[in-house]
DNA sequence: CAGTGGTCTAGACCACCTA
DNA sequence: AGGTGGTCTAGACCACTGT
């Protein structure tokens, strides 16, 4: 016996969708575990199965819900999965994907070249670590990335060994810094790899590479993190649906 | 009293979705005409409304269709706006948009290969149209296409001459062979140049260059066109947002 | 087996548009 | 006023999952 509790003229399966998010916002259920079944809910809000139906769809249209039929609806687990996989083709012959490891080439504190700041949306000259990092998949060099951090969010970063941590960035930020990456803006395109560039990923001089520019941002849109990342055009597939 | 044909495992709101795709994409209905009243569907295919309103659901999820309340159901109008914008940034100074003029270089007929055979999804050596086309702003080529057509809805196009035609291809599919592309799915990638592609687009052999490769479908889902366009990398970029 | 989500029905009433 | 899509009900039966 329930109260919806949100502005009376909205539709019911509307406000049974804001009530449900709301609670799993306040954490009743953690992520992975299973909500109510849609009898229980529509026995506790007094609501028709094809109400709640409808209001669960919107959570699971949102990627907030995770139907599985015969088992119940879950919370799902919040994966910021590296978008890597959107554009890059890191996968064995038989199509499984897999993260490349990470080996850092160097972390230093730095000032921001004017590009970089701008981006970060920092005055020029302003604080920043850059950091030069390979990802490789079977000892192989499929992707160089430059990576910059406003050093006032993450001057901890400096005192760690972040040879010991795993492949993935945004885990470290978080647990590190407490800066969480929220989303980001990624811009696309290609060019002829550099002498230094080519060094690092391990092929000719001249060779296409794509270039991905990414901004990474936290939940209050403030850019957290701008890379620029480099690899090989063969791994490189992306593709899109038009309308 | 209208019979569903689609396979009778599938649950009735798919094939009364596929039912009514198969008929736009047969122009029973020109775009922004309205289709039967949710009532009238019911009745024809003896469905009860609410199988209706979710078949209708899916095709307006997928941009078919649209609803306006106290009104219909209609056809949208299919707007098409050529990607080209969304990954190559064929501007003025002022940032307005151009349409590349278009210079046909070739159209015949051919037997097709098998991978251009597999992408539209015929028989290898069935019957095809081939056409190479150069895209140029201000005389300076951008853009090299090969474009690839089943011969069987597209014979009309070899009868036809294209040089009194405007710069966009899919008005004159749907003039002149009754073909209308809904939607196409695109896939990027990058590489450097040949001597062939080069000399088309006027640009040193082994630029950067990127490669994009286009599947064009009619509502029915059908395959119409495959092409693989070519421009210089200097041109591109493409931009992205990540939740 | 019992319990879950997935499909489907045959209505009712409402909000909105056109005339 | 009459017709449209939008919301909602109170069920039934099915397909799938776990024990």
């Amino acid at each position: 016996m329930n109260k919806l509790s949100s502005d009376e003229r909205l539709p019911l399966y509307q406000r049974l969708r804001d009530s449900l998010a709301q609670q799993i916002a306040n954490n009743r259920w953690r992520p992975g575990e299973a909500i109510p079944t849609e009898a229980a809910l529509s026995a506790e809000y007094c609501l028709s199965t094809g109400t709640v139906r409808k209001a669960i769809d919107l959570l699971v249209s949102d990627n907030i819900l995770e139907r599985q039929q015969g088992r119940g609806t879950f919370i799902r687990r919040a994966q910021f999965q590296s978008s890597l996989f959107r554009f890059f083709r890191f996968q064995t012959e038989a199509g499984e994907r897999r993260v490349p490891e990470s080996r850092i080439l160097s972390v230093e504190p730095v000032v921001a070249p004017s590009s970089v700041a701008q981006a970060l949306g920092l005055a020029a000259g302003a604080p920043v670590i850059r950091m030069v990092r390979l990802r490789l998949l079977d000892g192989q060099p499929v992707l160089a990335e430059e990576i910059w951090l406003p050093r006032a969010r993450f001057q901890a970063l400096l005192e760690l060994d972040l040879d010991t941590q795993g492949p993935l960035l945004y885990p470290i930020y978080e647990d590190a810094c407490g800066q969480v990456v929220a989303c980001a803006q990624e811009s696309l395109t290609a060019e002829t790899v550099n002498d230094v560039y080519g060094r690092l990923l391990q092929i000719p001089v001249g060779s296409a590479v794509v270039v991905i520019e990414r901004l990474a941002l936290n939940y209050a849109g403030e850019p957290l993190e701008w890379r620029r990342s480099r690899g090989h055009a063969s791994h490189f597939r992306y593709s899109v649906e038009i309308r």
